[in-house]
DNA sequence: ATAGCCATTTTTGCATTCAAATTGGATTTT
DNA sequence: AAAATCCAATTTGAATGCAAAAATGGCTAT
């Protein structure tokens, strides 16, 4: 197994929720689960603590990280500036067929806001902004990006929406093409900003900290 | 040698190009320089290979990694917008003291430009631009602006400027203040975009591709 | 003489091993 | 009985050793 494998195996256990935020992270377990030795593994645990994800303590071992209210706020507003500078520059670069596609998964977003289907309707929704930000044609952007939003990714794409956001959501999707087919990168970029608060606020709002609910239950 | 330590010198040992970029990283000697074994600086290398400083080349060791112009161009592009940010944040956000601990520096700075020391002015350039990051109180942007300007700070900080580029900078910098000092957001951040534009146009005129000259002159 | 191939040497990647630090419990003391 | 201390056991951190892959140099053949 390639190192970057086992990176990509262990973050997708700590964004899945596989790992929880703030269990400790056993050495000896995982590498019995992965299949692999301590050297590898403890390589990859660097550098997803490096990433946030994971939170060293020194001769103490490695925790899933977990975040405060204070941490959700601060990747969002990161977030914020990511899309809204990721709009700007699509607006100067995206080709009409990038457009085309974009226009594609909104439809499709509108038909399962039609069905009410959330799950699938999240779906759409990240593939668009995940659309947006490489029609910026910015591999760094493009990496920061992935990084911050992997930290919000469960609280933005699990969070439930009330009737009333849910449809201020689709609206502000709708201004969303709307910038991008008219190339209006400031307006998109004021519209990024909005919905991305708008979704802070939800998730905010929602209690989605991750905060310790009693140092977790020992089981017995 | 605790881990971050490790860490934090092989990537000063880049970052002072020490270890200039494209060279070879041999693990050996590495080793030996810093008096630890293998394992701790191969963790290392794999989290300086995450934030980009290093490439891995799997079997085939690790290499400093070498700015392409576009990398330069998208590495400039993002601390545009993550400045700009910032300078919105600074602005809702920052206090009087931070005002005149920013000024201070802007004084001094000011000074050296007078005595055309460009070594000191730039000092003072770097600390007023990482005052504003700091002052937006978001340790998520502080960590993402640190790993970008690592990596462009030897262009951004070193590049020779004409006295014409200079006089522009110095009068950037004043707006810049100013903008703060009224609590402009949306002046300073254009102000912040506009500055490191030049900035960018700066070092790739200068030609700083870290593009290879014939891949090493081979020695005897 | 040059191109291609094979053996040798070096280097990387990983598992194992060893030492140090922490944790939990038992014992002792107040 | 409660608290502090000490000891054993577990777990982390780092070094070493070993196998596999790549680079190097020499050799042969055309």
């Amino acid at each position: 197994m390639l190192h970057e494998e086992v990176v990509g195996r262990v973050r997708a256990m700590l964004l899945d929720g596989e790992i929880p935020p703030g269990a400790r992270i056993p050495e000896r377990d995982l590498c019995e689960r992965l299949q692999i030795s301590r050297t590898p593994l403890r390589e990859a645990l660097k550098v997803l603590a490096a990433e946030g994800l994971v939170q060293l303590l020194p001769n103490r071992g490695s925790r899933a990280a977990r975040l405060t209210d204070k941490d959700m706020r601060d990747l969002f507003e990161v977030c914020q500036g990511l899309e809204a500078l990721a709009g700007e520059l699509a607006c100067e670069r995206i080709t009409d067929a990038e457009i085309a596609d974009i226009a594609a998964a909104h439809a499709a977003m509108l038909r399962h806001y039609g069905d009410r289907d959330l799950l699938q309707y999240y779906r759409c929704n990240r593939t668009i902004h995940e659309a947006i930000i490489a029609a910026a044609g910015n591999p760094v952007l493009s990496g920061l990006y992935e990084s911050v939003t992997a930290r919000i990714r469960r609280a933005r794409y699990v969070t439930p929406m009330t009737p009333r956001r849910w449809a201020l959501a689709v609206q502000e999707h709708e201004a969303i093409l709307n910038a991008l087919q008219r190339r209006d990168s400031v307006g998109l970029s004021h519209i990024l900003r909005a919905h991305l608060r708008h979704k802070r606020d939800e998730v905010l709002q929602a209690g989605f900290a991750e905060t310790e609910p009693a140092e977790q239950a020992r089981a017995s």
